[in-house]
DNA sequence: TATAATTATTCCAGTCACTGGAAGGTCAAG
DNA sequence: CTTGACCTTCCAGTGACTGGAATAATTATA
């Protein structure tokens, strides 16, 4: 099939599908003028990886998950590995982004936000105490 | 004083502090050796930007944000209007963050993490259903 | 004073994961 | 036969830096 069929079965934009074929992760066949030929396999790998990506997996992380998924003799142990690790990235993200939304909200709200020029965030960002 | 110094008083890298002056963030002043000249101001604006950087701003979002620092008459309500905004974005993106936390946790609960190739991740991303 | 170490400079290129756009080839419908 | 949708390649840009090479200036030490 088309890279478009193949772009709407694995909801991934065309040119995203044609770069992970630049980059060596999905490879198809070529039809005789030149179109990029998707077999079902073809679109299972983009959908692996639109999966993958859309749960946080980087690029990298998907091409070694990827191998795994071809490899009939991989331990399952690895992909949990991966997928713990990852979890625990993501913690400390949730974690770091919402101090900073407490810091900016409470910012906010000790902020008046009229037309005085006076202004708390202004004045934290600017290093002033209290 | 040198970059090295302002580096040291703004907690940026030299590296981002050339760049910074690259996208016209903080331009300082050139000594007669070539070397940049940092001013207190400088230093003062960088260490703004370092903290608005920490706190999710975009540089476009900062160079906003200087702009209304500098300018004496601008009005607290448009910061306080960015920086609400800003907090919009966060909690949907820590939304968003925590959901794919929850996927993979539990796909990766579901995993025996053995040497059995079986691997519950694997099939969840490559689409199977169960 | 010679030398070594540190810090500074510029410039080019790379990161990540795409995305946009130009210039052109192919194909199906009317 | 033309229109328009879809396909191709290639080049360049995004955001916000970061790394590294080659060179120059300053500072510290022997």
């Amino acid at each position: 099939m088309n890279i478009g069929t193949a772009s709407e079965r694995s909801n991934l934009p065309p040119k995203t599908i044609r770069y992970y074929e630049d980059i060596a992760l999905v490879s198809p066949q070529r039809s005789t003028n030149g179109y990029r030929d998707y077999s079902d396999a073809d679109v299972h790998r983009l959908r692996f990886l639109q999966r993958a990506r859309s749960l946080g997996f980087t690029i990298e992380e998907c091409r070694l998950l990827l191998s795994l998924y071809q490899d009939k003799e991989r331990a399952s142990a690895d992909v949990k590995r991966i997928a713990l690790e990852k979890v625990k990235e993501m913690d400390a993200k949730i974690v770091e982004l919402r101090s900073l939304r407490q810091t900016l909200a409470s910012l906010a709200e000790h902020c008046h936000g009229d037309d005085r020029p006076e202004c708390p965030i202004i004045n934290d960002l600017a290093g002033k105490k209290g």
